[in-house]
DNA sequence: GGCTGGCACGTACGGCGTACGTACGTCAAT
DNA sequence: ATTGACGTACGTACGCCGTACGTGCCAGCC
């Protein structure tokens, strides 16, 4: 029946689909094996325990960033795109995110977006400290959004209500939260996204200008 | 000998004090009994099951911020000191903010602090929905950056060396990574919270002037 | 043909969350 | 004082989990 051979790589796939489809906290070893047909025991020739798995699955999403770098645009178009493109896998697998902001990587597979960041923020004529300090602010930036935009729904539920539900807030005791209510409900993660980036590329393009680049 | 009689409360501490001493993972119902000196079931008397039990860890955590605002002070200042607050908290149950990062929260215990910074800005002349965009920059900022500096010490290692360590990458792969990486291993977090932190709070204080206040 | 090495698999162990039944203390109504 | 209800602590048991270990099969090489 099942025509292909085991290996790492269909395991780390179905781990994803399995992930994706019912959460990081439905995923386990004798599930995945289920879903490939397949015996407990064999996963262990290919992967030397679950959490190496789990690596396998960060480092399979991570490799999977579509960069669309332009080399002519101009450097703050550029920071734009790879902040896009690190926000689009997420909405792709995003379940499997939340598990890789989880777990610090083992492998080189993340080092591809930091590669291309750097060298875009030094072309804009920041130092090395000065490109890793953007850099880390940048990335805090995006996973703590991304973070925010993907837990809203741990389970995909339809109902995103969180704590502010309406009317639950005591006015007295938390004014601004009650009367802003309908502003901390209702999100659009795009324009919210957009918004802050947009502010820390203003924000680091003054500094560009007072030293960064020297022509 | 268990003079104190079991409570939510007692079990929560119990919860974090285990969390912050073997990890999250190492946490289980049988692991609190048994800290407790008390059969794995008598908790249930209590919590209603983990996850709730957990959501008690996020909310005591969450309610140990120790906010001193100072209404006299500059709304800037009083941003950085709530941020500092935010942080320090983290500083102190490290590995138990990991947990509360990865849950969204059913209880009212992180509304205080929303409720202190939505004030802040609002009083900085920022309306409600800008007050309500630039808050949750700040939440993505902070967060993400508190969860590079917590998560990079998971089992609190010695040694930090994550993916980049010297000579481990090659040149002329990743050619900026690797000239960088000194600068990539070491990481003042004080610091660059705090670079970032002053980026962003210029950043929107540009905005202030620009019509968020408006004497 | 026989040997060797890799892969699929079954069994088994210890630990997990927790449903369920039980025993015991306290307190109210009788 | 007796009884009954109730809250709490506890033990047992079930169905999961990750995975150590041993067994059998089959391909490739001598």
């Amino acid at each position: 029946m099942t025509s292909e051979p085991l290996s790492r790589a269909r395991i780390v796939a179905t781990a994803i689909d399995l992930i994706e489809r019912e959460g990081a906290e439905g995923v386990s070893m004798r599930r995945i094996a289920a879903e490939l047909g397949v015996g407990v025991m064999s996963l262990y020739n290919h992967v030397p325990n679950k959490s190496a798995l789990l690596d396998g699955v960060a480092e399979a999403v991570l490799s999977q960033i579509e960069f669309t770098d332009d080399p002519d645009a101009h450097w703050t178009e550029r920071v734009r795109m790879q902040a896009h493109a690190f926000r689009a896998i997420t909405h792709h697998y995003p379940r499997s995110t939340m598990l890789v902001f989880g777990r610090q990587l083992h492998s080189n597979a993340g080092l591809l977006p930091v590669e291309r960041a750097l060298a875009t923020l030094r072309g804009a004529g920041f130092d090395g400290q000065q490109a890793v300090r953007m850099l880390r602010m940048f990335i805090a930036y995006i996973v703590g959004s991304l973070l925010r935009e993907v837990g809203v729904t741990p389970t995909f539920a339809p109902v995103h209500g969180s704590m502010v539900k309406a009317g639950e807030v005591d006015p007295a005791l938390f004014p601004e939260v009650s009367e802003l209510a309908p502003l901390l409900t209702a999100c659009d993660h795009e324009a919210e996204f957009a918004f802050g980036l947009e502010l820390l590329i203003e924000a680091i393009a003054v500094h560009a200008k007072n030293g960064g680049t020297r022509g």
